[in-house]
DNA sequence: TTGCAGGGGTCAA
DNA sequence: TTGACCCCTGCA
């Protein structure tokens, strides 16, 4: 069957997407814009969102995704893995000099997963001031703690937990993820959501500053983390998470100078307005894997 | 074996 | 603008 422009095929065992553009696993799931998805043996990587584990494979040009449907397909993943963006298009238009020609190149089929807004939030509070493979084992921990059981195969999941859920955690159980200094965020962002009831839809509606600004409010939350969140749930796609890698690369190889983080935002505000966020996904990815400067 | 630096920042002074 | 921060890992 056909959906928006899509051949889909449903079998027993998942859903075979044909002639995906612009679709690398390795390059999605290991650009450091999720912690929940896991390479396979076979290359294909595991991963949990919205309530479900699915297993995605690439096979040349079709994409195979396993412990799925059709339904689920058109409802979930194909805004998930942002199949109604030309990638072709905004690589071409960020392209537009060497250096982003290269991590263009690089990254050639890297996607911004549009994720959930509230597990976005959790995820990237837990970032700061940490490496991947630790979020990952927090992450990891505090579903095992507050989430929900989902089996797949022989083995057993869980769902990221809720704000009610994590609300509801005493600090002992919290801790138990081995956050260190960020469980206290997590506990405080998670009252405050409660109270708040920030959504997507309530961002998406909002200036990219004021949605910057509503998300500062919540402990833990940084100009770094906000930025993230925004463009990792898909709310704006104009902002430029500025962290100590892309701050090297971007003083290393565009402005030649020790530059601040505004200096550095506004910089690629100017270069790439509108798909700054695409921008920083490859200038990042690129130079994180070849530990440039 | 032990000690120490540093990691995709944030907060408070 | 600067240092502390929880915990883990890699490396002398």
């Amino acid at each position: 069957m056909k959906y928006r422009g899509y051949e889909i095929i449903e079998n027993s065992s998942g859903v075979l997407v044909k002639n995906v553009r612009d679709f690398d696993p390795s390059h999605i799931f290991e650009c450091g814009q999720c912690f929940r998805w896991n390479r396979e043996i076979d290359g294909s990587y595991t991963g949990i969102a919205f309530w479900r584990v699915i297993n995605v494979h690439r096979d040349g040009e079709n994409i195979l995704i396993n412990n799925t449907g059709a339904d689920d397909f058109k409802n979930i993943w194909y805004k998930y893995f942002d199949l109604g963006t030309d990638y072709s298009e905004i690589k071409s238009a960020v392209a537009k000099d060497d250096i982003m020609r290269r991590a263009v190149s690089y990254g050639c089929g890297m996607r911004i997963l549009r994720q959930e807004f509230w597990e976005t939030l959790i995820s990237f509070i837990i970032s700061s001031n940490n490496n991947i493979p630790r979020i990952m084992k927090i992450i990891e921990k505090l579903s095992a703690q507050c989430g929900e059981e989902i089996k797949y195969g022989n083995k057993t999941y869980h769902t990221f937990p809720s704000a009610a859920a994590l609300s509801n955690a005493s600090p002992e159980e919290i801790g138990i993820c081995r956050g260190g200094y960020r469980c206290g965020y997590i506990s405080g962002t998670s009252a405050k959501m409660e109270i708040a009831r920030i959504d997507k839809k309530n961002l998406e509606k909002k200036s990219t500053p004021d949605a910057r600004k509503t998300l500062l409010e919540f402990p833990g939350v940084g100009p770094k983390v906000a930025d993230c969140v925004l463009l990792y749930s898909g709310i704006k796609f104009d902002v430029f998470p500025t962290d100590v890698w892309v701050k090297r690369v971007m003083e290393s190889l565009y402005i030649h100078k020790p530059a601040s983080l505004g200096k550095i935002q506004s910089f690629a505000a100017e270069r790439f307005g509108a798909l700054a966020g695409f921008a920083q996904q490859y200038l990042f990815y690129y130079a994180r894997k070849n530990k440039l400067s």
